[in-house]
Order: C-alpha cells, then structure tokens, then sequence
RNA sequence: GUGUCUGUAGCUCAGUUGGAUAGAGCAUCGCCCUUCUAAGGCGAGGGUCAGGGGUUCGAAUCCCUUCAGACACACCA
C-alpha cells in the first residue's frame, strides 16, 4: 500500500472532525499557502462554525484537541481559524527512504483498472507534419505514460487520416500532374516522393476551392479509393506507405510511439455495419441527398429567423446533425470515426476512449457521440473523452506560421531545438553527441509544450523553446546530471535518509507534491500541475546543492544520507520525466 | 447572429474543493564559483487579477452584465 500524505492527513482530520461532534464530510486540506508557516491546512473551519453556530476558532480548537497524527503530522491554530498541519521530520524522513527504497512507493494507483484507448486524431497522410501537429502525440504520450503507471491498461493508436478528401485530391492531383500514368497503362509513372506530396496536396487543397471541376473529380476518387476500385486503391496504399514511414519517423524522433498504427481506413469493414444499425434503429434520414443523424436535445439547434434570402441560416443552441454518407454515398470524418469505435468495442471493448484532438472539433465528437450512445454502438457505461487541446498560436492570436505565411515543418522545429542543445553543449565541452542533444531539445520542446493547460492555446516562441534556463524541460534534465556527477564522485555510497535541514524537508515536501500532482494531472487529463511540481522539485534541490557541500561532509552518517537524499531525488525526477515522455541524461 | 473557450507583472504563463501578504519563468538591476556541473543559487523592482455590479466573515476563483480576442456552427478532417 503506498504511503499517501494527503490522503492521510484527511483521514486524521475526519477522525478528528468526527470525535468533535462535526460532519466529518465537511473535512478538506489543501497546500498551505505559507510554506514557512505550515505544509498544508485545513479552511473548514469556517463553514463549521456556521453550520454549529459556534465560533470559528472554537471549532479548530476542538478538532485540534481530538488530532491524533502519531507523531507524523503536528498541528496548530493560527489565526483566524485556520488548522495548520506540518509533517515531522520523523515521518518526511520516512518518506524519503520509502522513495530511495522504490520510486513508485509514493504513486496512489487507481481503485479499479480501466482498459483504455487513445485515439490520437490522426496526422494525415499525404500531409506533410507541421507545428499542427506536435500537440496531440506530446500530451498522448504523457497521458500514455501516466494512465499505465497509475495502473491503466492503455492502447493507444494513432488513427492516420487516410480515408478522406485529402486522398483524393492528392490522387487527381497527381493523375492531372502526370505521375501516375503507368498506373492507367497509358505510360510510364513518375517517381513520387515525399517532396511531391508536400508539394501536390497543398496544391490540390487550393486548386479545389476555386476548380469545382476539380473538386468533382477529387470527390469521385475519393469515392472510388473508398470502393476498391483499381487503380485508384493501389495508388492510394502506395501513397499511404511512403507517407506512413516518414510520419513513423518523425514521431519516432519525439519519443512518441503508438500501439496500432490503424487509420481511418482501418474501420472500413464496420462502416456498412454502422449505417445499418442507424437506419435499423430509424435514427438516419435523408437530408439534401446526404445521409444524416439527428443528435439534438430539447431545446438545441432551434433555427433563427434570417433577415434576407440570402442569409446562412442560424441556429440557438447550434447541434446540427451528423452527415454519415455523403450526397455520392462516400464516406467522411464521422463516419470513420463512428465505425472506428464499433471496431474497437469489438476488439477490446474499452471502459474508455480517449480523443487527443483539438478543441475546434469539439461539436464534431459531441456530435460523434451523442450518435454512437443513441445508436447503443457505444454502451452507455462506455466513456468517451475529447481531450480538446488548445491550438499553438502565433504572436497575432492566430494558428502558427512564418513570416511568410506557411506553416512550420514538425521536423525543422525539432532540428532547430537539437541545434541549439548542441550549441550549448559544446560550451560545456561536450562534442559529437546528438543523441544527447536531441534528448535535451525534445525536452525543451515537450515540457515548453505540456507545461501549458492542456485545453489553453499558447503562443509559440522560437526562443522560449530553445532556452533551457529557468522553468524548462532542460533545467530539470540539468539537475539530474548534476546528481549522477554527485552520485558518481561519490562512489554511490548512499545511507539512510535522516531530515533535519530546512533544505531537505523542502526537498521532501516538494517530493511529496510531485507525487500527488500525478493524480491531478490524471484528473484533468492535462500535464501542467506536474511540470510544474517537476520544476519545483528539481528547484529544491538546487537550493540544497547550492547550501549543503554533500562530498566534503565530514560526518559519514550525514554524507551517506545526503547521497541518499540526492539519490531519492534523482528517481523522482527520472520518474516524472519518464510520464512527461522526457529523458534523464547522465551528464550534459 | 448562436454557442464554446480565453482575458492575471514589460513578455510567456501558474494559481488545487472560495481562505492568510496574488506567484513562477524570462527580461532588467545587484550579489554568490580557491570546494560536488553557474544550463545553478540568493536578493530587488514590477499588479485596477479586462471594466462594472452581486453573493460571502472572506472572491483572481461563484452569479449577473459590459468590453476585447480565439474558435466552431451539414456533405473538409
């Protein structure tokens, strides 16, 4: 059973609270705000004295009196009545060691494992990767990472889009182009790299908005790409494996890795199945020559009276219904994603789904789901979870790009965060090491990224990226070496842990929050609480390095229990980096 | 227009069920390497928590409202 502080200090206070002839229910702590007056408190004692009529700090003295922490925790009325709870050295001594002893002595597993999937809203093949891009493998792989180590089972798979228009646009692009007459027996193919598709889609992309003629013909291959008919669906198995492998690539380089790498095109054996269901279950109409869902409530989706003729109709409470079939029968975005989640509860039947997407798809799962629930395709204990990311926005508000108005390469990004590791590194002499410096750049780049609420947008800063001072993945990363050096000179003669310092009871209780911040982050499904308990943590061991001569302590008991207190920290660090999806260095 | 989200220091952001004097990083200005990695530590300055009401013993946090911004709103994904 792993020691948890904070669950503890409730337990003694509900006890407390309970002896004193209160509402043990009423009993809450929190952090204190004042770390040199307190490690957490309790602010119930307000709402007691007005549900028992009595006066605040009368309250706190009666549940004061009826505290018992066995000697682990000390507690103390301050003014006005507020219970301030401090851990004994005793008891942070004995925590630390637990730590020493096993870094996941600490973690407060979950109650009951959930099986889980992660869809990661898909890069699209025939796209190149850009900043666009970086968000949903980075938080992924973090919630990855956290959901197995707080005792989930979780498969995540990265659902490419390689189902839809893009595909054929890319497709009839490259037939008007010229580079796939070999496949129509009509002469030779061109060679088609990587470079041609990053060229041809974003051609075609616009080529579509102002060419309806075009845009047909796309549409038709798309529709012919989704039949099987040759030889559009080898062109397109062609083009999916060229731009799977540099996508695996790229990802690869970011730490991030996925289960499956099923796409879209994955549920096409479940589609036909799912429309069935719909209009079995009389849920499907026709509207417009499209097949389409209702999935508005009471009260939702309730049209406006427009002005003019020519005015877009609105809506109060916009719930539009969810097309499933195109007017050409082909299929879109929701109709995948819908046959997507009947594959997977036939496959694992998953307690909960979880959608790393970001948040301007919102009404499209809210859409998605409602759907699936009224068709029973998901089961009504089934969660489904859009984690709805922010955006990475540019200084104008707006979605990143350049100066010159295009979007950053995913891949330009990170060499450009290696670059400058390895800059830095060769002014602490170390050359000729880019596994090294691309461990330091990806930390920058993933901690700059999940230090942020998941469901904010935040501005992109080239520099704020590159820099690895301060509050960044890199500091951290920093603090372990530092440890390992200390650990190495100090022929890892690590001793029993014993606080006594302020500097290490500052350690510890950092540690501490570290610890409980994984359950938070798990609640909220964002990373931010423990970047920031990571940054803290590390923080306070600086200051220890910084005040205490580990090395040169004369007193072996001691010197052996620093090394150990700096050991404890190492596994810490190395732990909350490794859910963050970051790596400690030995040296750098 | 309807709806969702956002607005906190010069910049970028935290702020745990409402609690004690609103915090951090960067930037600026001081100080600290004859001793374990200075990618470090300590200190200083910097705030109308967008504005206005309300609830409360207590509001950055809850409610109402105004303003500003981002995004979404049927055949893209």
């Amino acid at each position: 059973m792993a020691e948890i502080v904070k669950d503890y200090i409730l337990d003694c206070l509900k006890s407390a609270f309970k002896k004193a002839g209160y509402d043990e229910e009423l009993a809450s702590v929190s952090y204190a705000n004042n770390p040199n007056v307190a490690d957490y408190q309790c602010n119930s004692c307000f709402a007691l004295a007005k549900k028992y009529g009595e006066r605040p700090d009368v309250c706190a003295s009666k549940i004061i009196a009826e505290f018992d922490g066995q000697k682990k925790l000390e507690v103390e009325l301050s003014k006005p009545a507020f219970i301030n709870i401090k851990l004994t050295d005793a008891y942070l001594s004995k925590i630390a060691n637990l730590v020493l002893e096993d870094e996941k002595n600490l973690v407060k597993m979950v109650e009951k494992p959930l099986k889980i999937v992660m869809d990661y809203g898909g890069a699209n093949v025939a796209k190149e990767l850009h900043i666009g891009h970086l968000r949903s493998p980075i938080i992924g792989e973090a919630l990855y990472r956290l959901n197995k180590l707080l005792g989930n089972g979780v498969i995540s798979d990265t659902h490419l889009g390689d189902w839809g228009l893009q595909m054929g646009l890319t497709v009839a692009q490259l037939e008007d182009d010229g580079y796939l007459e070999g496949y129509f027996n009509r002469g030779k193919n061109k060679e088609i790299t990587l470079d041609t598709l990053n060229e041809e889609y974003p051609k075609a992309s616009k080529r579509k908005e102002v060419d309806p003629k075009f845009r047909e013909k796309a549409e038709a291959v798309t529709y012919n790409i989704q039949k099987g008919k040759e030889p559009y669906f080898t062109i397109y198995k062609d083009i999916r494996e060229l731009s799977v492998k540099r996508i695996k690539q790229n990802y690869l380089t970011l730490g991030c890795h996925f289960d499956l790498w099923y796409g879209e095109s994955s549920a096409y054996p479940y589609i036909d199945r799912c429309i069935n269901i719909f209009k079995e279950k009389g849920l499907a109409r026709e509207s417009e020559g499209a097949l389409v869902v209702d999935v508005a409530k009471e009260g939702e989706n309730i049209p406006i009276e427009r002005k003019s003729e020519s005015e877009v109709q609105r809506y109060k409470n916009p719930m539009p219904p969810l097309i499933i079939k195109k007017h050409n029968d082909a299929d879109v975005y929701a109709t995948t994603d819908i046959a997507t989640i009947l594959m997977r509860n036939e496959q694992y039947a998953p307690d909960r789904i979880l959608y790393i997407v970001d948040f301007r798809q919102d009404l499209q799962f809210e859409r998605v789901f409602r759907a699936c629930k009224k068709a029973g395709i998901s089961p009504e204990n089934q969660e489904l979870i859009h984690i709805a990311y922010g955006t990475i926005n540019g200084k104008d508000g707006h979605a990143f790009k350049t100066r010159s108005g295009e979007t950053v390469k995913l891949e330009d990004i990170i060499n450009m965060v290696k670059a400058k590791a390895e800059e830095r590194l060769k002014e602490n002499g170390i050359v000729d090491d880019p596994k090294l410096a691309m461990q330091i750049g990806i930390a920058a780049l993933k901690y700059g990224d999940l230090s942020n609420v998941v469901y904010k947008d935040y501005i992109f800063d080239l520099d704020k990226f590159s820099s690895f001072e301060g509050k960044t993945g890199p500091y951290i990363q920093y603090t372990g070496a530092r440890i390992s050096s200390l650990l190495r000179k100090g022929n890892n003669d690590v001793g029993k842990i014993n606080v006594e310092l302020a500097e290490e009871r500052n350690i510890v209780i950092n540690l501490i929050k570290m610890y409980e911040s994984f359950n938070v982050c798990y609640q909220e499904n964002s990373l931010n609480s423990l970047c920031l308990s990571l940054y803290n943590l590390a923080s306070a061991f600086s200051l220890f390095y910084n005040n205490v001569k580990v090395l040169s302590e004369k007193d072996e008991a001691k010197r052996r229990g620093y090394l150990g207190l700096s050991k404890m920290v190492l596994k810490a660090l190395t732990l909350g980096l490794d859910v963050l999806g970051i790596e400690m260095p030995e040296k750098m």
